[in-house]
DNA sequence: ATGGTAGGTATCCTA
């Protein structure tokens, strides 16, 4: 059984101690970090060795963006990707025991107008989404066991947003974004491991924004972190969580960690 | 219709 979990952690650095916390509590075998804004000489390499991941790929700057895969077990192989001739670091691949090939995902967030001809940000979302599907089907991704998981930046169902249609104009939920995650989707028949156990009749949320005064009580919430299966490996999916509970730890990131275990 | 918060960094950009 492998367990897998996703956190977009905003800033690593200043949530180690929730890192250390989430690897004690649900004791995953990899953890996939977005939003780490850390160079990969200042990443704090020890600290997460310490807690049991010995095997730690990085592919971060200063500032913004950065992803990060944490594993208890080896990783070979691992490679970058850049797209749309944007050198952002949002991607990272690598390959775990028995051949399974895992990508680690930051999808930009695409900024606040949903318009790719005023909104430069918005049209880099869409065509980062667009590129990888077309590398991911010309690869034969789908051909081979393999998991992508990340920050999305997409909530595709309507039971992925608060209010379906309160959020139609807004960058997460807007249609032409949903269109281009079920492209994305469809490139490599890729399965939500998380919807195939957790019907998607029932509303789920991964992130709630730090605007709201309290989030709970507003529950204003966007399934924006996913964990996608290709059918080689479909059958193995044996649960899904959402930690909602982290989003109320101390200074929590506005993500909580995705978790799914795999019979590999 | 508007503005609300957070992080890293530098006095703004990104989310």
């Amino acid at each position: 059984m492998i367990r897998i979990t996703t956190w977009n952690i905003n800033s690593v650095r200043l949530r180690l101690g929730l890192v250390e916390r989430l690897a004690r509590e649900l004791e995953p075998d990899v953890l996939c970090l977005q939003e780490t804004k850390v160079a990969d000489e200042l990443f704090p390499r020890e600290a997460v060795e310490a807690m049991g991941f010995s095997h730690v790929l990085v592919h971060g700057q200063r500032n913004y963006h950065g992803v990060a895969i944490l594993s208890k077990l080896p990783l070979e192989e691992h490679q970058t990707h850049a797209w749309c001739g944007i050198d952002h670091p949002r991607h990272l691949s690598a390959r775990l025991p028995g051949g399974i090939e895992l990508h680690n995902l930051y999808v930009p967030s695409g900024g606040d107008e949903p318009d790719r001809e005023r909104n430069p940000k918005f049209a880099h979302k869409l065509d980062f989404l667009a590129e990888l599907a077309a590398a991911w089907q010309a690869d034969g991704v789908g051909q081979r066991p393999t998991i992508a998981v990340g920050d999305f930046n997409i909530a595709p169902l309507e039971t992925d947003v608060w209010s379906h249609k309160q959020l139609l104009d807004v960058v997460s939920h807007t249609p032409v974004e949903v269109a281009a995650l079920d492209r994305l989707q469809a490139s490599a028949g890729w399965i939500d491991a998380v919807r195939a156990i957790i019907p998607p009749e029932q509303k789920l949320y991964s992130w709630w924004s730090y605007r709201a005064r309290d989030w709970q009580a507003s529950n204003r919430g966007r399934r924006l972190d996913h964990v996608w299966v290709t059918a080689p490996i479909a059958d193995k999916i044996q649960t899904a969580e959402v930690l909602t509970a982290a989003r109320s730890w101390p200074q929590p990131s506005d993500h909580v960690p995705v978790t799914v275990d795999l019979a590999l």
